[in-house]
DNA sequence: GACGAACGTTAGTGAAGACTGACGATGATG
DNA sequence: CATCATCGTCAGTCTTCACTAACGTTCGTC
């Protein structure tokens, strides 16, 4: 059915887990066939209707977004926010196993959000600023941008009252 | 094993889906017990160690985190973010079915990112900038706070240097 | 060297989640 | 009224993910 293709979402299929990465936040399949969609701001091809598309996030913000989308994972965040704490201080707060809070850990490490220094047998992790910048721009972005279409149809309201108005007069 | 329990992370378990909830999106166990903890600001007990602990989230937020993990729901929303769209224009910027995307628009609304508006057969959407205060809030919170926490580590350090070259002196 | 502490990795399990095909609901038109 | 357009819901399938138990690694101490 000839459709109109804003922009492809190339669905490769589901795969397993990848060899080599950790429990959970695999490579998700990229919903716009991300080498054929550049970023806004470095677009090769007009962008679709609404100006922003797929593939819109870096892959670093992509797994930011996902790793924090666990509660335990931003409960630890916000543990390690303030100063840096031992992995076993950190699980000690936690009702599920330490094995759990490790792998955790390490997808938040992964994903650039906890800065890891060992001391002794110790591993100590704190919370990493700049892992969240990201995230910060990508809701400045969005924040900005739809307050931009509610302005906008509050002026299209305006419009429409003022005609009816004049219509009317 | 007798553990240190800041606070307490009870898992009943992962539930079957909720009837009468959307695809996506089922209510997570509630890691800390959320009816325990409650969130920083009104607390009613010392918070653990670091200041933050699980339960730190309100819903909405949560939910709005959870939404946006799935990059397909975030291009609909930067879709949208510009002007509001009709869902069969929103579904045909994807390779995905339509089911698949209405699916998807019906989480970004349960989780107040987007509003809705019917135009006769039509369903126009757009972006909520509401629904982003939370995840904003919760950045800004977290990013204040990691930059305390590499703070006080630049100044441990001067101290430690400092000290030696007292000790050395 | 052995042993203990601190912590990560591997493999398996069960639930959550994203998808599709089929079907249902609502509004507009002739 | 029937028909079409627009769009959502339901049920099932398959993948992802968070968990646990068991095992492995590194560092410090004796």
């Amino acid at each position: 059915m000839g459709r109109p293709v804003a922009f492809v979402d190339q669905h490769p299929g589901r795969g397993r887990r990848e060899p080599g990465r950790a429990v959970g936040l695999s490579r998700p399949p990229a919903p716009g066939g991300s080498s054929q969609l550049p970023a806004p701001g470095g677009s090769s091809r007009p962008p679709a209707p609404g100006g922003a598309w797929d593939g819109g996030t870096d892959p670093a913000t992509d797994e930011a977004l996902r790793a924090l989308a666990e509660p335990r994972r931003r409960a630890i965040l916000r543990l390690v926010a303030h100063q840096e704490l031992p992995a076993g201080q950190i699980a000690a707060a936690f009702e599920v196993t330490r094995t759990a809070v490790s792998q955790h850990l390490t997808v938040l490490k992964n994903a650039g959000l906890l800065t890891e220094r060992r001391d002794g047998t110790r591993r100590l992790y704190r919370a990493r600023p700049e892992g969240l910048a990201g995230l910060r721009q990508l809701l400045d972005h969005l924040w900005a941008a739809s307050l931009d279409a509610a302005r906008q149809l509050v002026e299209a309201e305006r419009g429409i009252v003022d005609d009816e108005r004049e219509a009317a007069g």
